[in-house]
DNA sequence: TTGAAAGCGATACCAT
DNA sequence: ATGGTATCGCTTTCAA
């Protein structure tokens, strides 16, 4: 037998709206009978339905995660306890919690109907894999709370967290030449994926503002001054391929920069194999620290990607959006930095 | 403004209880008033609240998956998606969702009230390190429905499921030693830990029941039967530190089973370093497949072990216990059973 | 087969 | 400062 609201007015003989104002710690009610109704609710072991309450505030304290279960993803792999890990930090101290909202089953279509028609959350948190451009934009017209973990380009409306890959990028390539390597390709990653091409658009940064590349460029041979970049899906087959494709180029790149830590240990494989020696003859850098750059052989120059702060952002821009009514207009993207994380892998004796 | 279930009964022209029986497929409706509301419902994109459902229905249709954000767990930053996706794949099916409970703030007294009493989730799943006998107990006593992921030896009235650590041990060295390694350690883990004890366990039980041992112990030398067993907390550190101890040993065992990933990358870093050669003067083995096993130098033989297999034995078992009124009483522990990945890391050239 | 009315367990407005 | 009552959106008897 639960308990409810009415159970403790009879006992504390009083009217249920005073045990409810006390429940909410209402400032007309006097702290002689709050503290009275409150003895009875602690003997009684009281403890208000949550549902009862969110049907009549009308507010479900909840907010959704979305994810794909058809669809494996390396990254939520690696990062997912992270992310709800940051999610949480900043939505649990506001009394919302987290549902997992898994569209493998319901699709695409009905999934806004399912979610948001239902009331089930108050706002939804995905990926921008997930969240494609048409659904960002009926989430727009329901004015319904979301943000994408992920950027989404081009379109201002929409909104968004990401770690700031193009900054990122140009970190990592900038810390290769100043490192003394004057030739870095980037290799992996997908043509029109937006993480692709932030990284790449950062790495032809870095080159384009190094003046020490410049003068190499004399001794080093010709370079190609907007950097080599060769696509491939992001796995270990294609780290060994494309390294294969880099060494047999003419001017063969002194260092790599790898789009992840499998396309990084298919590279270093292949470079070990053909008794390339690393960091001092070609030096090899890479995105996430997770789940393998501390552990290779040499270990892996890394940019480290903060998943908590990502899943923390997220959770503060999509709480800034519900609480949006009363306040100021809320800025739409965020960037999180990384940071660089040097290893033995970049670790080339100075000239 | 939202459509609630008055505006089909407005717009069809029937009473509000019939759409609500409509909504459940009620055999006593008839079909051609059920065609009838359904395409109003259609029609005005109406999606019922769910949580004025749950109230009515007095059931969440919720299960919560506890986790303790305050501590790190190498484990669940490795399994976290596969275990969610695992839950999710049975519940998601019967209308269930799934909530993340961070007990961080809550504490271990509150949150069975908060939780429980305050009827947010129908049951609950967590790991042993939070589920402590007591709270087994509270929650037995008070008859609702909970799964541990990972075991609670001893207590029989528990319920919990979790990875065949002993089967998955015996199999683990049974292959060395099939394999012709005659001595094999065990390294990394503490005692006192089920999941240590249960891995030893399973070591000795292969130990015990392999005859081929017994005739290598005359060429061996003195093997001591119940092998050797060092313990110590399970990351890189004490992997190296022990492997010293090992080889300091008057037997120096020929092989090595690993409590974790970083136990094992540490034993292989030291015996590099020592040019112990791997796999012929010593193999060494780990549990788990995540994140390292195939990756390291050599690859690493692991214990593969089925963590979306696992979450979706919790999810049943949850389900089962919540649906247990109207079922037989449902067995209270499974063995999810792991599977051996054999790589070069024990290829040892056969005599 | 359908409808009217009483819950489910809280909140919130309006009296007192 | 407190109490009475309608309400939130749906389910569930019980009549008709």
């Amino acid at each position: 037998m639960k308990i409810t609201i009415n159970d403790i007015a009879k006992a504390a003989n009083v009217a249920k709206s005073t045990v409810s104002k006390v429940l909410n710690d209402a400032p007309s009610i006097s702290e002689a009978t709050k503290e009275k109704v409150r003895a009875v609710m602690r003997e009684m072991n009281y403890e208000p339905s949550s549902l009862a309450t969110r049907l009549a505030k009308q507010k479900g304290y909840n907010v959704g995660l979305v994810i794909d279960l058809s669809r494996q993803s390396d990254f939520l792999n690696a990062s997912f306890y992270d992310i709800i890990g940051g999610v949480e930090s900043v939505i649990g101290p506001l009394d919302y919690e987290l549902t997992i909202c898994n569209i493998e089953h319901v699709g695409r279509e009905r999934f806004v109907s399912r979610f948001v028609l239902g009331r089930k959350v108050d706002g939804l948190i995905m990926d921008n894999s997930i969240l494609t451009p048409e659904l960002a934009g009926e989430l727009n017209g329901l004015k319904f709370p979301y943000v994408s973990i992920g950027e989404i380009p081009g379109m201002a409306s929409l909104c968004w967290v990401d770690i700031n890959n193009r900054r990122g990028a140009a970190m990592l390539t900038s810390h290769l030449l100043a490192r003394g390597y004057s030739n870095p390709a980037f290799i992996g990653g997908e043509r029109g994926d937006p993480m692709f091409e932030a990284r790449v658009a950062g790495y032809r940064d870095a080159l384009a503002t190094d003046e020490i590349r410049g003068k190499k460029a004399a001794e080093a041979g010709p370079l190609v001054p907007s950097g080599i970049v060769l696509p491939g899906y992001a796995n270990e087959a294609n780290g060994r391929r494309l390294v294969r494709e880099l060494l047999a180029l003419p001017n063969v790149p002194d260092a790599i920069i790898c789009m992840s830590n499998l396309v990084a240990f298919g590279a270093l494989e292949e470079l070990r194999g053909r008794g390339v020696s690393i960091p001092d003859e070609m030096g090899v850098a890479t995105f996430d620290n997770r789940p393998l750059a501390p552990f290779t052989t040499p270990p892996l120059t890394c940019l480290d990607m903060d998943t908590f702060a990502l899943g923390a952002a997220a959770g503060e821009m999509l709480m800034a959006q519900i609480n949006e009514a009363e306040a100021a207009p809320v800025s739409r993207r965020r960037w999180v930095e990384p940071k660089l994380a040097v290893r033995r892998s970049t670790e080339k004796e100075m000239t």
